[in-house]
DNA sequence: TTGAAAGCGCTAACAG
DNA sequence: CTGTTAGCGCTTTCAA
C-alpha cells in the first residue's frame, strides 16, 4: 500500500484537503509594498518561521496604484490562510475589526492593536533604543542641538523613536525645540529632502537623528551636497543597523534592531494563536546601540 | 442580488473554486534560501509581476537543514499553484523532469533548462557584461594580471561571467592563467576567504573580478586586513550593482544587472505559459557597465 | 434564460 | 478496527 503510494508518487491535493478540514496550512503576510532594506531580513525571518512550523507562506501587497480601495480588495483572507501577519498600515482598521469579529488569527507587525481589539503585536523596543542613542550623543559626545528627522506620518516605530528622543532631552534638561523636528520618511529620497528643508531653516544643529538608516543615507547625501562634513560639521545617527550602515562613509552610528528575529517571533505568536488560541499581547524585541564614526566617535 | 452580495460581504472560497476549476490563481516561487542582497530586488519584481497579472504568490524555500531530501519534499506543486518559478538549483533535475512530463508550467530563473526539456529561462547577459567589464580593465586601466573569484560551483551566472572574462583575455592576447582563478561563493564570507587563499599563492595580481558584489564586499575586507590599498595596490570589481556597491569604500566598479526586471519578466513569461501555453525559450536581460573608484578610475 | 444536480479530492463521521 | 458515505463551496453541465 505505502509502496504503491510511493511508486505513483502521490501527493494529496491541498485545495481538497483545505475544503474538507477548513485548514489551509498556510500563513498570509500582508504588507503595503516591498521596498527598502528593511524588507529582506524581515521576510527571511518570516519565511524561516513559517517553514519551521510546517506552514506555507502567502504574500500579498496592498499597494494598489489606482484609487480602488475596496475594503475586500486584498486577496488574503480567512479562506486561503489559517492566520494573517499584518505589517504596519497595510490593512485599515475596519478590516482588522472584521477579522477580529470573525475570530480570525491575526498578529500585527510594527503596529499596535486598534483600541478595544487587543490583537497581538510584535515590534522593537523603539523608545528605549532611541533613548540610549540620544543619551549617548548628549553625555558622551556633548551635543545639545539634536534634530529629529521623523519617519512617515502615523508610523508607530517613528513615533516611539521620537518619544525616546524627547525623553532623553528632558532627562538632560534640554528644552524640546520644535524647529529641530522635520518630517521625512523611511527612505533615502525623503531623508535627503528632509535634511535640505532642515538646513534652510538656519537653526543651529549639532547632530541629526534620522528615524531609520535608509533615511540616514539620504541625510548623508544631503549634507555632502550642502558641503558639510560628517561628523566634523554635523553628526548623523540612524536606527535599524541595516547591512549598508557599516559600509557608509562615514560608518553610521545607529541602533541595531533585530528585524529578522521580529519576523520569526511574529510567526511564532501567530502559530500559537492558530494552534492554541493564545499569544502574547505585546512582544518588544531588544535593541542595541552601535557606535561608529558618523557620530564623532573615533 | 449584487446588493445582497455586498451587504453580506461575501467572498468566494478559493479552495472550493480551485477544486472545481482546477486553477488556483496562484504562482509559486521555489528557491533554495533567502539570503544576500540579490533576493530583495528579485522578489520585488516577482511580486509586482504576479500582482499585475492578478495572481497570488506562494513562496517556498527548499533549504532543508537535515539531509531529508525526499524528492516530493517541497510544498509547491501542480496542486496549489498554476505555475512555478524555479530559482537556480532549488529543484533537482528529476523534479524538473517530472513537472515537464506533467506539462506543468515552469519558468527557470538564472538556470538553463536540463537537456531535452526546453523549459523557458530568464537570466542576465552575464557573458557580455563580464566581457565589457574586463575589456575596460585591460584597455582603459591597463591591467593584465586579473584574477577571477568564482561563485558557487555549478552556478550558471558565475559560469558565464567567467566565460566573458576568458573571452576578454583572449581578445587581448592575454594567456589564461589558472592560478588566477579561485573558487568563492555569492557571499561576503566566501569572498573574504577566497581572496585570502588567492593572496597566499603570491602570484602577481593587478585586479580581482569577484563573481558578484556580495563577494566583492568580502574581497575589499580581506584586502584591507591584508594591508593592501584599493585601488592603488590592487583593483576590485564585482557584478550586479546592488544598493551597497556605490556606498562602499572605495565605491565599487561593477556591472549593473536588472535584478528586479528579471523577476518581473520571469513572471510575465510564466503567465504567458499558463494562459496560452507559450513562452520565449530564453530571455537574457541586458547589463550595463558601472565605473566607480575601486577599479582605479578617478 | 434560469435553475437543479453532479462532482472536483479529500476528511470526518458513521456504520458494519 | 476497517470500509463506506456524506459533504466541504464552488463551477459546470444538463435539463427544464
Amino acid at each position: 500500500m505505502w509502496a504503491v503510494i510511493e511508486a505513483l508518487n502521490y501527493s494529496p491535493h491541498p485545495a481538497a484537503r483545505g475544503l474538507a478540514t477548513r485548514r489551509t496550512n498556510t500563513l498570509g503576510l500582508v504588507l503595503r509594498d516591498i521596498s527598502g532594506e528593511f524588507f529582506g531580513p524581515m521576510l527571511r525571518g518570516i519565511e524561516a518561521g513559517t517553514r519551521e512550523n510546517g506552514f506555507d507562506l502567502l504574500i500579498h501587497c496592498t499597494n494598489r496604484f489606482e484609487g480602488d480601495a475596496t475594503p475586500a480588495q486584498y486577496a488574503l483572507s480567512e479562506h486561503n490562510s489559517d492566520g494573517l501577519l499584518v505589517f504596519t498600515d497595510s490593512l485599515d482598521e475596519a478590516e482588522l475589526r472584521r477579522l477580529y469579529r470573525a475570530q480570525f488569527p491575526v498578529v500585527l507587525l510594527h503596529r499596535s492593536s486598534p483600541p478595544g481589539l487587543n490583537i497581538p503585536c510584535v515590534s522593537f523596543e523603539n523608545k528605549s533604543g532611541a533613548r540610549k542613542l540620544i543619551d549617548y550623543l548628549i553625555e558622551v559626545r556633548g551635543y545639545r542641538r539634536i534634530a529629529f528627522l521623523a519617519g512617515p506620518e502615523g508610523t508607530e516605530d517613528s513615533y516611539w523613536r521620537e518619544m525616546g528622543y524627547r525623553e532623553a532631552l528632558a532627562a538632560h534638561g534640554i528644552a524640546f525645540d520644535p524647529t529641530l523636528i522635520e518630517v521625512g520618511g523611511f527612505d533615502e529620497i525623503q531623508g535627503k529632502m528632509g535634511v535640505k528643508r532642515l538646513l534652510e531653516r538656519e537653526t543651529a544643529v549639532d547632530a541629526i537623528f534620522a528615524a531609520d538608516d535608509d533615511s540616514a543615507i539620504g541625510v548623508l547625501e544631503g549634507l555632502r551636497e550642502a558641503g558639510l562634513r560628517v561628523p566634523e560639521d554635523i553628526a548623523v545617527v540612524g536606527f535599524d543597523d541595516i547591512r549598508l550602515s557599516k559600509h557608509l562613509t562615514p560608518p553610521l552610528t545607529t541602533v541595531r534592531a533585530p528585524i529578522e528575529t521580529a519576523g520569526r517571533e511574529a510567526v511564532r505568536q501567530l502559530v500559537n494563536l492558530v494552534r492554541s488560541g493564545t499569544a502574547e499581547r505585546l512582544v518588544l524585541l531588544p535593541t542595541e546601540l552601535v557606535i561608529r564614526h558618523s557620530c564623532g566617535a573615533p
